[in-house]
DNA sequence: CTGAAAGCGCTTACAG
DNA sequence: CTGAAAGCGCTTACAG
């Protein structure tokens, strides 16, 4: 057995004490040029600078805060890691949070539920709390009043309709009404639906979009639309558009244009679509939703509907930044986001 | 201006002082519940609990680190959360350390490098470090050294040759001696590399095992290979990879295999191909890298090599929690992990 | 510049 | 069960 090398002796400093004794100054003197204060000669100054830059001392955090130092962190709690939009979201808010100073606490939510994330981020104290993503609405309902009985902020992204809370949200409504006013102005007159028929609030906000957008044009949709999700277990996104493109091929009159919930799953239909000799956008119009990177490598490119996550967060973190240390307001803020239409070559004029 | 509806008038509980008082019992006592010790009547337990559950009270974790309670914290540093890799190897660890007690801190490396990162977890006092990710060399062995003077367990994750450092990576020489290996069973005698070109260890391992792939069947990474990389600059992966397709096919004699950096660059190389006319994989082969989602959705489906990034984390996640609190060993450990070639419709027999 | 003191929110003996 | 005390690592007046 290889014996260890001999460990350089270097005694670890774990605090101001021990890191006083190390430079040969008071702890006193060491705490006030670590926080930048007054009347001290620069010779002592770069002293401690230079000792730092050595050892590596960081002074505690914990005990930082316990003596009043604010935490500047922030919770950020994020349904999925699982879905590109949703990481870019936590990134982007990250990013966003760290040019302002502060610290995201990032927490995926746990099979046990928000409690207790949401706990856990109280006991760091945490400064503000963010939920990225689609959860169950009552549940966070609750922890959204638990945040405020704390007085501590929050913000929702992109579940929007939760009691309560302050959020911003892409207008998912409105992104339907342009999506099938796109289709409508090719001279679509009948829709599949692909995946919209979730009980999910954000599915909801899709089909009520869907349907306004249809009344726009005299169609409704209960006359106009198929849905046959029921027909397939929704295991995979991509599988799951190819099986719905080949039940909806099997009926005696198949939808013109198909709308999809996501990328994949329009992207399966396509290739469901294709695999069974028809063209796209000659035969069939598929619209996707997130504006995802495949959607520009497929054949045909996709038209989707982008999200405009960058401005999302943007506001987002304004608002938080704005919350944070103020009392709560009586209502809370709710700010929609303009969704941005991508017209790309999935979609053409309807079949004569 | 609307009036603010009168706050419930509950009086936040901020401390086991204010909470103590609350419950009607001494600082002590509600100590003792919290913390589980023995000796306590049942009664006094529940009504301890209802009023946490009534309250939501949580102890200060700054204080109770400071009183000696582990801080069960390691620190992730990522590199990007631009890549589905990255990201499925942050959320598997984040997964992983949650299961084993851990709260992960989490920051993506800034642009101005990791030593505020690590600072920052060092004053958080955490008890592992975590990188993933392709880093500056020199940057992150300076990093770990620091960690070591510390006493703090550390892992990197995916950025194997880091000196000193504990590393789990995927053996990417190997993948590459049998994606040619593969290629050259199908009669191919002449590759094209798309984006294999970078300086970063990631890409100099993966030359390294097409040399050793095409030294196994009498060729050379001399003779037998092209890389274009140099004619176009590399914004966006699947452009790149489009633009690398057509300057391969001005080439007087193109190679009739293309190996890409991953999949992005080798389905864009495919678009490319088939735009101009070409028919993968019967006219040309194309291969590429991390076998993301998308590989399976296009036409053809990609062949790809596999990271195996559960087992990768999985091997991570034991290797530090063996690591947190015992004295550091003599030699760093490295683990390889074995990739998978996952073998689609983008790859066939050479043309003859 | 130094040094002693108080106090942040907790836990843990210790004596009642 | 209670209550007073000590101490974790810091910062911040305060008197020298």
């Amino acid at each position: 057995m290889p014996r260890s090398p001999a460990q350089t002796p270097v005694r670890v400093i774990r605090s101001t004490t021990d890191f006083a004794r190390h430079v040969g100054l008071a702890r006193t003197t060491v705490s006030r040029v670590l926080n930048g204060q007054p009347g001290l000669k620069q010779k002592t100054i770069d002293r401690v600078h230079r000792a730092i830059a050595e050892t590596g001392f960081t002074p505690n955090a914990y005990a930082l805060h316990l003596k009043g130092k604010r935490t500047a962190t922030v919770g950020i709690c994020v349904e999925t890691l699982m879905t590109p939009p949703a990481v870019l979201k936590l990134a982007t808010l990250q990013r966003l949070l760290r040019e302002a100073d502060y610290t995201s606490l990032i927490e995926v939510l746990a099979p046990d539920g928000s409690q207790r994330v949401v706990r856990h981020f109280l006991s760091m104290r945490v400064e503000a709390v963010v939920f990225i993503g689609h959860f169950a609405e009552a549940e966070i309902a609750q922890r959204i009043e638990e945040l405020k009985r704390h007085g501590i902020a929050h913000l929702v992204i992109d579940h929007a309709g939760i009691p309560g809370a302050n959020t911003v949200a892409l207008d998912r409504r409105r992104a339907m009404v342009e999506t099938i006013a796109h289709l409508v102005g090719l001279g679509h007159r009948s829709f599949g639906l692909l995946g919209l028929s979730s009980p999910l609030r954000s599915a909801q906000d899709r089909r009520a979009g869907v349907a306004d957008g249809l009344a726009a044009a005299g169609l409704s949709l209960a006359h106009d639309t198929l849905s046959l999700d029921h027909l397939h277990p929704r295991h995979q996104d991509f599988a799951f558009g190819r099986a719905l493109a080949a039940s909806f091929l099997a009926q005696a009159h198949p939808p013109t244009a198909l709308v999809a919930l996501n990328d994949e799953i329009a992207i399966g239909a396509i290739n469901g679509l294709q695999q069974a000799g028809h063209r796209v956008p000659e035969h069939f119009s598929v619209s996707g939703f997130n504006n995802q990177d495949l959607g520009r490598m497929t054949v045909p490119t996709l038209t989707t509907v982008d999200q405009q996550i960058e401005r999302t967060v943007e506001a987002a973190a304004a608002i938080l930044l704005a919350q944070i240390g103020r009392p709560p307001r009586g209502r809370p803020i709710v700010r929609s986001v303009q969704p941005l239409l991508v017209v790309r070559e999935s979609t053409g004029p309807a079949r004569a």
